[in-house]
DNA sequence: CCCGATTTGTGCGTATGTATC
DNA sequence: AGATACATACGCACAAATCGG
């Protein structure tokens, strides 16, 4: 898929955190096929600049799609969805 | 042209950031000619080293850079100045 | 064709300072 | 006081592309 700015889907005021946004907003995306399993997700430099949010919580939201199952982190490599 | 140390170019301390400071020092020498255009810059390890500044930094440097066209960034090959 | 060196790409972990809620 | 979030910066490890012998 073509990745495009999505600092528009982050509501900073409202009552859900940002990193739990992020997290949805992949979510979202792997659930709908866009993502499929075993492709790679942007780069945290490449999210944190999609999403308009900082590093820090980027990898926040990574680490609660990780710790879900939902993604595959590899070291020196990527962050990849996991397969189903 | 040699490269020398440049650590004492960089102000830790200052208003302007570090990886700003970076990169304008660099666009300084292109525009001199110092750096003339297709030529390669020092690689990041490099750069780290005579500015004394993390390659994080460096890459955030070079980021900005080539974000503004100014350089071109190959991968395994190394970071050149944009043909004129 | 393989091997090693070089260089950039990506991620990991952490720290500091500021601001806001 | 505490949690969240942003921005910057540090150092390190591993992966991948390139080039030379």
């Amino acid at each position: 898929m073509t990745w495009q700015d999505r600092s528009g889907r982050i509501d900073h005021d409202g009552p859900v955190t940002v990193w739990q946004q992020v997290a949805d907003d992949i979510t979202a995306d792997i659930e709908s096929g866009e993502l499929p399993s075993n492709s790679r997700l942007p780069s945290e430099a490449e999210l944190t600049e999609l999403y308009g949010v900082a590093r820090g919580t980027v990898r926040r939201a990574l680490a609660a799609l990780a710790d879900g199952g939902t993604v595959t982190v590899v070291h020196g490599r990527g962050t990849f969805v996991a397969a189903r």
